[in-house]
DNA sequence: CGAACCTTTGATGGCACTCAATACAGGTGG
DNA sequence: CCACCTGTATTGAGTGCCATCAAAGGTTCG
């Protein structure tokens, strides 16, 4: 447990930051933080908004504060694959390469605290347990990312919806008491087929079999509320 | 580039080693590289042996030396993905938990350099470079994992088989000069089905079709002559 | 209230799976 | 050396799941 006596000494903005302790600046004493600080600037974006293109030079780096940001690869001929989910405090970009193969767009309005490249390479070298922190979120991604592929390639229409909404209800409340089952799916249809390989009049038609078997209600299309959560796991052959 | 001027110091089987260079050995110095050579133990398995067993308690890493090793995870009901390939000098294994969530089986022989999780992990306390070098390994298998999420999600039986004999021959020989175009698949048909998300009779219905269009050439089912490389990026969707 | 966007629902068709039979390779023992 | 056998691969016929095409219903803005 951190005592941070020193709090004077961290810039203000850290103190109430989701990413300082979660996220990888927790790995930082006050005086790295503090010189981080000087370099990092906040800011909001509008869900849509680009973070990351593909293939683009990298000059900085991010932390997310707030919202959901997905991670895409694009076919020449626009077939789309969403191969990944962040959210709050996840570090944001692909350390040590000029840039990176997959893009990133903000899911919902995002929160991100940015810094610049060189910001991220000399503290790395100054603190060997900043890279720890960025391998075990990589070795996380790359678990999440094997999970995934399980459910692109083996299973069907119904156990792929099924096993998103468990994705997703874990996320938002893993394991904690008294989860009301309640929670907004922060992406659209069109997101969520994109990251099942299916189309969007499928995603509907499986969710509707959910919502008609009692299993899930829906509300407004974005709020879901797992009735019978044990049925969508049995539901999500898993 | 090392020179290596004390030798002597090195382990005679560490001399001639494919991951003292490429793999992560290659961030140690001389006299970690004895203590760690005086706690490993070479082993060659026969393909179809399991090297990690999902959901079972780590005791040790190891150094891929020769052959490939499948990384498969496994639905209650038999269903089966692959989630990676792994070859020379890869390291084998999931650092910093205690288990790992996925299984890995000798695809092929499979030449090994074990050594014990106490090791891996006090050589990881005492030299950040090792780290730096399982961090950039697991990176490359997210990034692949990445592709390979693409392939699944998005694309055709013919773009997957045409997908993966490229990204074969691109890891045989990685754009070096002089490439025949031929080369082993280190997988059987039912491999490939697994990692593809197909069947094996589509796998073989879209290698026939390859074959029939002059695109490859087959001998004795496992070796395989890209005749038309262009043509097969064509069909390969990307 | 109206317009743009998103979602749901229905009808139809195609791609890949399933079931089934045949062909082939490698290894063993007669 | 050949017969046999097991595991593996190919090819064919039929079915089913999901994509495609099309239209109507909701939601969220200005």
């Amino acid at each position: 447990m951190r005592t941070d006596i020193h709090n004077s000494e961290i810039p203000v903005l850290c103190l109430a930051c989701k990413a300082r302790h979660g996220g990888i600046c927790g790995a930082l004493e006050p005086d790295q933080l503090l010189r981080l600080g000087r370099q990092t600037g906040r800011r909001e974006v509008a869900p849509g908004t680009e973070l990351i293109a593909a293939g683009v030079q990298i000059d900085g780096y991010a932390n997310i504060l707030s919202g959901v940001v997905k991670l895409t690869k694009l076919l020449p001929d626009g077939r789309q694959q969403i191969v990944g989910l962040q959210f709050a405090p996840d570090f944001l970009g692909r350390p040590f390469a000029e840039s990176s193969d997959v893009s990133a767009e903000a899911a919902s309005t995002v929160r991100l605290c940015l810094f610049p490249r060189s910001a991220l390479e000399e503290m790395v070298r100054q603190s060997p347990g900043l890279e720890h922190r960025l391998h075990e979120q990589a070795l996380r991604e790359l678990d999440d990312a094997r999970e995934w592929m399980m459910i692109l390639g083996q299973k069907t229409a119904a156990e792929k919806v099924a096993s998103f909404l468990l994705l997703l209800g874990r996320h938002v409340d893993p394991y904690a008491a008294g989860f009301s089952g309640t929670f907004e799916i922060p992406l659209r249809r069109a997101d969520i087929a994109d990251f099942l390989g299916l189309t969007i009049e499928t995603v509907s038609r499986q969710l509707s079999h959910l919502r008609k078997a009692g299993i899930i209600m829906i509300q407004k299309n974005r709020s879901v509320t797992v009735c019978d959560i044990s049925a969508l796991e049995l539901a999500s052959g898993a």
